[in-house]
This record gives structure tokens, sequence and C-alpha cells, in this order.
DNA sequence: GGTGCCAATTTGAACGATCAAACCGGCGAT
DNA sequence: ATCGCCGGTTTGATCGTTCAAATTGGCACC
């Protein structure tokens, strides 16, 4: 168990030492036990018990050539959504299980140096990237200098194949919400989000216009954009609603833009809001809203886990697949209070 | 400028073939620049350049015996409150400042035994712990076992001097809240959040009562308590305001609680809300209801240097401070719409 | 002209692990 | 008896850097 005392290193020489072996044989106890006949192995294992030894990881990286890190960027936390936070937790969770560490570095300077720094100095084996945009600089400029990278978003504008990325169907997930929506009877199901332009914006809108169609509804032109802020979402929801005839319901690119429809429909004399909304990222401020709303939500346990898989895939050398992920959000439904919709 | 291609190394010692030195000579040009000639100097730094020399990190820290990371324990991401992202974004920064990179792990399996493999393996020099509870067993844990840790919040219940840690005077922030709602003319003002036992939750509650007092109000018994969560929150605020004196604003010990009270308070005919409530952690919700609402907020951005300056006293050997560092919170104040007090 | 000293630079030896190759004793096959 | 082979183990070298000590050349001083 160790006797416990500092935190100095015991070394792997003093274990050999102690079990009358050799270095190497203490090696091979903890990589390749099978090349050590089982006694022997046993009494290295007490050694290492006793004096508490473990890999002095700085030794390891450096005769292996790999740090074991993934760096990721922090972005800055903006809006009401934690995804960044979720995809971070799930991140951590999903390398740990691989034996990677999550290794975070800020945004301070010039992101495509500050990156490729950690990777010549061997700080990081890899990068995580986020918040990927259309044509966005990173993945060219990381991909000539030979940075290993995978996305969390599929690269738009710059040939699929090309990069390793795993991604959420937008455009199923705002479709689920339509279907929810016209399920519950709402036959004028409007849509409210990023102007065009912006890639998962684009998409999430697109999958409104596949449901929209699939379901025969005369929705064609209830679409409204705006910026991805409360007020502006607001204005642009109510613009909607002062039609002659007006949606009954909202399907949202992102729970900002559904709080602001919320808030554009107004509350009822019982207090509940007048509009059904489903808003799209699921974060913690629609649960506790009143009632609280349904959102689609984004399966970032196993983005996370894609992404590590693809990662190491890469590190391994295997060139071949570069291919992306593409992963089925859910809808979260919460059950609604105000009024039944009408025809 | 560097010829960009792999990533793969270029080492010290290419770079003293390549400029006619010695290894040691490009090492001193980098980490004690006064121990050599200018014109050397010059030669070196541009084989530097051609080369894009960047020193091995792993072949560093085995030599210094130090990672120059900090250990962060990824928690849960719960509640509307974005304090630990932004805490992390703060650390992240303030870590980069001072040469630091911030190694994030899971929570997975036992902290205790995680924590200290990080340290033992030398993957991290020191850890920085959050979510400070009364009695937390990590602190002397870790204290006995010779690992460095700083904390964010004080710690309770086990002797001041004996850690090194940060953190945010809540009780101040709440009595600040407490003025802001005596000086707009209200004179019974509630308290709502955690029941006494939790540590910084009876902090808060404190500086609610100190400055209840300290205006003369006739308000106390006007605290409540409840589970944070919306619903219990709601519940808890609804039995004060029954009550045949009810008063007539709220302070609360976090956002979470704030959010139940106005929502118990309920709206008049124009949709404003009837009771003007204070939070805790201005949160990203609070700002997006309507009228967005006055939050305490926590100094996350100095929290995170003092934590970072501390550890690095910490690591260079001060034994001798061992002390706290007590920050005080800003009061954000958002414009109220609504009733105005009266009495 | 030898001595001492200083600045500038080099050499050798770690740091702690792992890879590759060598070694060793024993046993079965030839 | 010799050879080859094999499981088990050790040896030597190496990863890339930095620390500590040694070395060099130059210059002033007695």
């Amino acid at each position: 168990m160790g006797r416990g005392g500092d935190a100095t290193g015991v070394t792997i020489s003093e274990v050999a030492a102690a079990a009358g072996v050799s270095r190497q044989t203490v090696s091979n106890v903890l990589k390749a036990p099978e090349r050590v006949a089982p006694e022997t192995a046993a009494r290295v294992r007490r050694a290492i018990d006793e004096l508490g030894y473990r890999p002095n990881r700085a030794a390891q990286n450096l005769r292996q050539r790999a740090s074991r890190c993934i760096g990721l960027k922090m972005v800055s936390p903006a809006g009401v959504s934690d995804l960044f936070d979720r995809f971070l937790h799930a991140l951590t969770e999903a390398a740990g299980a691989a034996g990677y560490h999550v290794l975070l570095f800020g945004a301070a300077g010039d992101e495509l140096a500050t990156s490729e720094d950690l990777i010549r100095t061997g700080t990081v084996d890899a990068l995580v990237l986020v918040d990927v945009e259309v044509g966005d600089p990173r993945l060219p400029w990381f991909s000539r200098r030979g940075i290993p990278f995978v996305c969390f978003g599929r690269p738009r504008g710059q040939g699929r194949g090309r990069f390793w990325w795993a991604d959420v169907d937008g455009a199923y997930g705002v479709a689920c919400a339509v279907d929810h929506l016209v399920a519950r009877g709402h036959r004028r199901v409007a849509y409210l989000g990023w102007p065009p332009g912006n890639g998962f914006g684009d998409d999430r809108r697109a999958g409104w216009q596949e449901a929209v169609r699939r379901h025969g509804l005369d929705a064609g032109d209830l679409v409204a954009a705006s910026a991805e802020d409360v007020a502006a979402a607001t204005a642009a929801a109510r613009r909607l609603l002062g039609r002659p005839d007006p949606p009954t319901a909202f399907a949202c690119g992102s729970d900002t833009f559904a709080v602001g429809a919320r808030l554009a429909g107004g509350t009822g004399p019982d207090g509940w809001p007048n509009l059904e909304v489903v808003g799209f990222d699921d974060s913690p401020a629609v649960m506790l809203m009143s009632p609280p709303m349904s959102s689609v939500r984004q399966p970032l346990d196993e983005v996370a886990r894609r992404v590590v898989g693809l990662l190491i895939d890469r590190l391994g050398g295997a060139e071949t697949p570069r291919e992306g992920v593409m992963l089925r959000p859910d809808l979260v439904i919460r059950e609604w209070r105000g009024p039944e919709p009408v025809h």
C-alpha cells in the first residue's frame, strides 16, 4: 500500500533492487506480464506495493515520444447553454477511459501558434477542435503541418473526406421537434434560428424545412432569423406572431431563441405561456422555466467517445478511414401546460 | 519561422550542430541569455528559427522534475450556474500566464487515489480543489501525504491556518444585496437559501442577518430554506409570502433560489414580476429573465489569479504564509421593472 | 613570464523509463 | 555429444534536456 510520506519519486531501479531483479523485469511485470515467471512477478509486485512505486510520467513520455494528453482550447462561456461544459465533462471521461488526459489551454493570443506549439513541444499528442465554422482556417492549417486533430462538428465547405470528425445531426433533431409539435396537433409550426450562412444554423433550418414539407404543412414562410440573444429573438418571433395567420408553435435553433420565442408569445391569465416552443441543446435554463421546455439534446457522451476513438485511430497511424461520424440527438419532451392547439 | 512540415521533433543537438556550438549554449541562449556572447546568441537564435526548434516538454519535465501542470477534477455540470465553467476559464488563463497548464481529470473512481496518482507519477505538480465542504476529508488527506494543493473555498471546520486557499466573501455579497434592496425602499427583505449546515450557505445567510440588523429592520424571522432546486425554492418562498406580513423582497443564496422566489411572487397584470429578488452567482439564466435579475457576482478571474499565485508560492517552497485570501464579490444591479415597494 | 581571474563555452553526467539485443541455463531433437 | 531453441532475465543504449563542473582563451597584475 505504500507508506505514504512525501510525494517524491520511487524509481524503477529502487524497485528492481528491492526485488532483486533488473529494471527491465520490473517494467515487464507492468507492461508485459506474460514474459515474467509468476513467482518473480509476485516478488516484484510486492516490492512495488511496499515502496509505493508509480512510474514517472515524464520519463515514459520522453521514451515513448507521446504525452497521452489531448489539447482543447477553452472557449469563453457564453450564452445560456452549457454545451461546452458538458462536452468537456464527457471528453474528460472518455479520454480517461482510454488512458488520456485533457489539457486545457487559454484563448489568449494566436490559437494557431499556441496549438502548434503544444504539439511541437510534445505537450499534447493531438487536438480536439470545437466550434468548427464554415471554411474554418484551422483545419487546413493543422492538416498541412501534420498536426493530428479531430473535430466536434463536421467541417463544412472543405471536403468531407479530408478530416476526422464527429457531429450531431441537427437537421434530424429539429425535424423531431417539428414531428412532436405536429403530433400534438399543431399545423402552423414556425422556425426561429440564425440567419443563413452559419453552418449548423443552416443545417437545423433545413431540418425544419424537410419536416414541414413531409407533413404537408403550409408553413413554408414561417421562418425567422435573428442574432442569438434573447432580446433579438423575442423581436423576431413577435414579427411572425403579428402576421394575419400566426404560428401556434415554434421549433428553434437553440434554447436562447426558444426563450425569446416563448417570451414573445406572452402568458395567459393563468400564468402559463401561450406559445408552445421546442428548443435545442437542453440547457439547464430550459428546465427551470415554468413549465419546463422541451428541447433537443445532443448525445455529448457519445460524441466524446467517438472523438476520442477517432483520435486514437489517428494517432495509431490509421490513414485510411478519414471519415466522419454522424450521431442523432434526442428530443427531451417535457409536459406542456398552456393552451392546446386549435385550428 | 520554421519550415512547417511534419510535427516531429528538432532537437537541441541539431540546433547546436547547425549553429556550431554545444547543446548547453543553445540551452543558455533560451534560459540564461546573459551568459552568452551577443553574436553567438544571434547565431543560435537564427538556427532555432530556421529549424523551428521547440524544446521537448517531456525531456524538460524529466530533468526539472516538474510538469508545470496543475490538476483539476472535473465536476459534473449541475444547476443553472456556470460557476465552474467560468472558474475553469479564469484558471486556464491565470495558469497560462504563469507558464502552467490545467490538466483535467475525471470524477470516475476514487478521487483521492486518482489525485495522488497524478502527483506521484509527476503528471501534475499540484491540485486545485473546488467545492470544498465543511470538514472536507481531502484536505487533511492530501496534506498528510505532502500533496500540494490550493482550495477555491476556505476550509471550514479544520483550522484556517493549515491550508492555502482563496475564497469569496459570501456574507459581504448578500449584505450588499440587502443594502441595495433597502436603498430601493424595501423594509421587509427575506432570505432564501440552503438549510443550516452547509458552509457557504451559512456564510451567506449570516450576511443577510448582519445587514438586516444593521438597518434595524424587523425582518429577523423572514428566512426560509430549501433544497437548491427551483421547485423546492418556489414552495419555500411561497410559505414566507403567505404570512400575515409578507416580505416585499428577497436576497437569495443562489440564482436557483432566486428564480424560485421570483416564480413564487408571480407576475402582475402587466406581465412584470411582483417580487423584487436578488440572486447570487450571476448565472447566464438570470440575465435572460424579464426583467433581468440583479445578482451577486463572484470575482472569479481574481480568485483564479490568487489560486495560481498561492500554488506557485507553495511549489516554490514557501512554507511560511499558509494563509487564505478573501475576496469581495460585486453586486450586478439590473434595472427593475415591476411594482415599487410600498409600506 | 608566471599567476590569477573572468567571461564564454564545452563536457560529462544525470533525470527515469523503455526498446532492442544479448545472454543464460536447460531441454529435446538430431 | 552437439546443436538449436525457448522462456526468462539482464545489459546497453537511448529519448532530449539541464545541472554541475571542467575547460579555454584573453587580459591585467605583480
